[in-house]
DNA sequence: AATGAATGAGGGTTCATTCAT
DNA sequence: AATGAATGAACCCTCATTCAT
């Protein structure tokens, strides 16, 4: 009788699994990953696969929730959070985003992939991720919210418009860089990239103040 | 002695086909969607589809490109090439881009769909799209710089930054019209889209001259 | 009311069809052969083929009965009958064995393959070959019996033993001259035989007195 | 740990496997023949016989390729080779002949088959085929060499003139084996045969010294 | 607990045959 | 009479899932 659990589950074998269902499902999607290719790739069998995670369905959903997992855990908010002004804080939050993808590139790529795949995978998975990808925002804008108080803001413009405008200019960068990236398969530390992360700090001097010469 | 067709396939037919297909990929995507549900619901046989169509990943390249033509031909870029400012072009691009999601809604969805699988589908149709969906941004900044070169700009400001930020601003209210169509599937004219694309006047607004108050 | 035929069938197309099914039938064999291939080169439609034969099958048999009918017609056997000798009469029935398959490539390619297909052929098919292909060597048994009868054999020699092994060695140069066009395929007429045709004569002069050197 | 095999695959499934592909593709050739009527004969699912042998076109070259291992590895030449006269050694080449086909009829007839089928079977078979039915001919031609050298031929008649006489006469009278053979299928042993195959020494004799009364 | 051989439903594709025009 | 578009049974092959060992 052991002590550890009812179903004496591998430790090792378990953490094997998902590392290579997260290797696969990141690499091919759902559709183009075989289940007997993560057993291999875990050196693990095929059976032992099932009955660790009952089917592939429930394998993806669970990569997927250790890979949400795994940026939650890690995620430290404060990195960027005591930044001093607003520019300084999204560059950082940007950085920190990046160093995260550079870190976790199999995470990164499966989570995209599973947003980005909808309602084409299973039903199952698609409400786990329209329900799991929303709070990252939410989480954000908290953030954001005191630096933007203490800005003070042009008449008619409302917090949440600065915000939402900070995000889209966030964004918009962001597939800048990650066009950079693809063309640059090499970079793997955050530290090549803090470059081309700086450059955001003069777009979002330019959103400040607006690119109209004041007359 | 037909001068017309020498195939001679019913165009009902044909029409029915790639109506099917279009609601099946566009819903499903390609490797959700069964030829066989394509012919059901196009009610012909499964065999007038191989007919016509040689093989499932024809049909989905002929799909993908009906609906190309569908939008090259309808669109009508005058619409907003003479609008009279930067604001009032990029407002009229947008309602002009969400006119043709609401009449073409599933095209839209297929192309964004084919895109955005990429690497997952067969290589033939990656390679048509990798080579087909890039010239529409070239043409989008063809049609904004004249505009911008009117413009005085700030200094250190160049018209290729306030281009790339226009995009982005554009794409970021895109994705909340998406958001909001999304809810709201009732709708279906353009009508009643006016209220909220015109909202984004304000952003752009608020662009052109920064959200801080000018001390 | 026409005064010919109740079905009022085309006879050129009837015979287009035939000549089609006969190039594709002997090209490809019965089962690699498409009914629409054949109407198209015989420039019918495939509907007209059905109309006419009823069936692949019973189109493979009619073809099949018009080739052996095309060889029965035209079969002169007197050019070898009166032969004078054995050994010419043979020779001679050679010969002009070859000049048929030059003169009916297809025919006798056709011949051939349903032979050699047997079992594998539907069953009708099948029967109609085994009960068909035997009359042949009868035939020339009758021929060949009143010049052996006037030879003077060797005590304990039957007529049907000689004519068996004439059969046997016939056959076998046979093979040697179809390896001989199967490499020469650029021959066309029988006069460009003649010289290998005329070897046969010395495998008959041994096989009449023997190889081993009469002590 | 096994040292044995790494593909673990039942050697009895194995087994059965492939001999219902011999039953079924000896039988009904390579188009008539489906796989799963191998597998329901193999008693195993569909899925595995592609499992074990990939494609209906391997798994038909596989039991092409395990008849001719198990002709090459039972074959004593020996048998056969140190006869004492070429008549002898004829009839016993032969009588070996036939008794492999008693003992191998269906390995026997799908060598046949293959053969004879030639270019309606996928091109890979075909290649296999023509590049391994070549050498037996060569190896008889050796083995009668020797003996023929020993015999005093008459003058005009080379080693090789008889060598392929003999070949005629072998394959003629073992035509008329296999008609006998195939209206009786009772038979399955060799001793059935002796009679029979006896009787080619007649013809032999009949070879050597020629049929025509010696003046 | 772990294996991996075995299963079989399911999907793409072919082609003889039918039938409305 | 003639067409050829349309049909669908039949076939090969894949892969998630099961289960005996």
């Amino acid at each position: 009788m052991s002590t550890t659990s009812r179903l004496a589950r591998d430790p090792e074998k378990e953490a094997r699994i998902l590392m290579a269902a997260l290797t696969e499902f990141s690499e091919h999607g759902y559709r183009k990953t075989h289940v007997e290719e993560i057993a291999d790739q875990a050196e693990v069998s095929k059976g032992l696969v099932f009955k660790y995670y009952q089917s592939k369905e429930n394998l993806y959903l669970t990569t997927l929730k250790s890979a949400t997992q795994k940026f939650m855990a890690i995620a430290d908010y404060n990195i960027w959070q005591d930044s001093e002004d607003l520019v300084a804080m999204v560059v950082n939050a940007t950085r920190y985003k990046i160093s995260l993808q550079l870190k976790f590139p199999r995470e990164f790529k499966l989570l995209l992939n599973a947003f980005v795949q909808g309602s084409q995978l299973p039903k199952a998975i698609g409400d786990y991720v329209n329900t799991t990808f929303i709070s990252n925002t939410d989480l954000q804008k908290k953030m954001l919210t005191p630096v933007l108080q203490r800005s003070k803001l042009k008449p008619g413009v409302s917090i949440d418009d600065v915000y939402e405008m900070i995000r889209w200019i966030e964004n918009g960068y962001y597939g800048r860089i990650q066009e950079y990236l693809g063309t640059h398969p090499e970079i793997t530390s955050i530290e090549d990239m803090n470059e081309i992360i700086e450059q955001l700090t003069k777009y979002f001097e330019i959103f400040e103040h607006g690119f109209m010469a004041s007359n």
